[in-house]
DNA sequence: TATGAATGAGGATTCATTCAT
DNA sequence: GATGAATGAATCCTCATTCAT
């Protein structure tokens, strides 16, 4: 598929240096055919990074959703997104191009933004679902998801480029903010 | 400067749109003499990221250094690079180059990585010296400052292109953990 | 064809001042469908010096190898090439290119060594073959060549460049040595 | 001096990749202090090129006419200018240089033919004066002259890049060329 | 539908030359 | 006389896009 051709190929080496070339080679056809299904390679390159993060995040709030209890949903949104997984470290360097992209390009930022409320409805809804059972302590729900959502955001960022911040310890920091902030004593 | 209109140029278009062309005409300089001054159009980009993003923090960090009290250091770093200001906001936008293409050149990472630990380290100061003169509650001075960095720059990444989260909220949210967190009851 | 026009180019202004857009505005072409066949213009330029010698060589030696005598094998050699024709002038001009080039490249120089051993292997083996059938004296038949050649080139690089060696004398030098040196008394 | 460097530039690398900058660097001067010198950087390399093969050759010329016999006048001239010595390997090369532009040049084809006169003087007077006190045959001087430089320099250029005739074979063809030719049995 | 040769605008970079200091 | 920053034309090359086959 051409568009996972250009997820990859944008992953690899920056949104800047992604060509249609390498991306049809990737795909074992010639330009023509790549410009033939997509006449713009704009267009082909933010629809990469629109439906790449979204396969993305969708998934991984469908499991978390499926489970019942509200502490399990809040794990699984975490550890499938840590960026030591091949699948999840793609993601984070297709949002870092994302992000840089959408600060020069309304159009980009305003579908950003539309996924970004969806990523977070999910730490809504499990946040939400705990506070309502009383697995939870009783926090602002829209608050403490916001919150919980920065402070992964900020350290995935750091993991995902090899920086100061190891997945260990981002993991580490995001789960103690979990059990200091919504666990009950 | 060569290197203030780079930066200004890649904060308005990013990185990938940045061309000597444009980065000459807003000095009144022909390419010719950008060349001059700067042999490699990439080395150009690179030290703009660098240094704008140095002179930036370097400039808050002393700034905080400068305050006595511990929760006003806190109060300026935050202040200072929230993005509701130019300046500010263009340095969250070079960042976010920065992170782009550090995830796909390590020797960016490796900058940017130095830069990082500058950053976080004037958080931990003024950590640090609030546990010591019992300004603030007994935390772990490094985990504590790994994690309002973490939360801070994920909020500010976000408010930054204008997506789901404010200024103003994320202004709120991070001296509400600072409140929450270091303030003794 | 572009190679063709490449010739052209290097023989009229040199391979110094061979351009891209010269070389495509003689095939009408623009200069991306030049870089579209040719990627780097280096390798043109290489490759029509060395395609250029080798079918003016090539065709010359066939011609004279299908001679049954080894004095005709001879003149044909002599006389196709000796630059007084716009197509053997063309070839000397493209070969002064070559040596040139060759002296600071060795790339270059392993690929006129292999050509120029050809060139002198057709004179060996017309040599070898009148002094087998003792049309020729006996000589040192690889000595003899050597000398033949050597004579013979530079007398038509003076003649090339119009200095003070003319077409005339050239042939008429070279022809004076083979009767003096293989032809029987 | 300026024009030292600019042969020992051109002799490195080519006419072609002969820059103001590394003269001038060579010189320890700036570009501004060469073009100071030399308004016209073409200027410059011709004259490099001129003053480089008239020093030589001259030079070779003075010591072979101080020699009393024409066959040691022969030897001093060939061996001085065999390109085993850096120096007469340097000559070559300005040579392969000079013819190369001088087929383009008409200017440059004029001086180069005019100091191959005075190469080509050189031979002939020793020639002629062997001729005329019985130390060598008597041959045409001026055929003579044309065929033993033309011999030398075809020999000299292929020896000069490395190709199939090495300095050892050249000297060899040459000095035999004189034995058979010139010397009385 | 798929191709790939052709395109030409646009990219960085090189370079000889100019000129104020 | 010497400098070196400034110049801008010219270089090769990249690239998305077009279009006839």
């Amino acid at each position: 598929m051409i568009l996972e051709a250009a997820k990859a190929v944008i992953a690899e080496v920056g949104l800047g240096r992604a060509t249609a070339r390498e991306i049809a080679a990737r795909c074992d056809i010639s330009t023509g055919t790549l410009t033939h299904h997509f006449p713009s390679m704009d267009d082909l390159l933010v629809e990469a990074l629109r439906s790449g993060s979204k396969e993305f995040t969708d998934r991984n709030l469908r499991a978390a959703d499926a489970e019942p209890r509200a502490h399990d949903r809040l794990l699984i949104l975490i550890e499938t997104a840590l960026p030591d997984k091949p699948e999840a470290l793609r993601n984070w360097r297709l949002w870092l191009e994302y992000w840089a992209r959408a600060a020069h390009d309304p159009a980009l930022a305003a579908l950003h933004s539309e996924r970004y409320r969806e990523w977070r409805g999910g730490f809504e809804r499990a946040i939400g679902e705990g506070v309502a059972t009383g697995e939870f302590n009783r926090v602002d729900v829209a608050l403490a998801a916001r919150e919980l959502v920065g402070l992964f955001d900020g350290l995935c960022i750091e993991a995902a480029i090899g920086g100061q911040v190891t997945v260990r310890e981002a993991r580490e920091i995001t789960l103690n903010w979990i059990d200091s902030r919504l666990i009950p004593a």
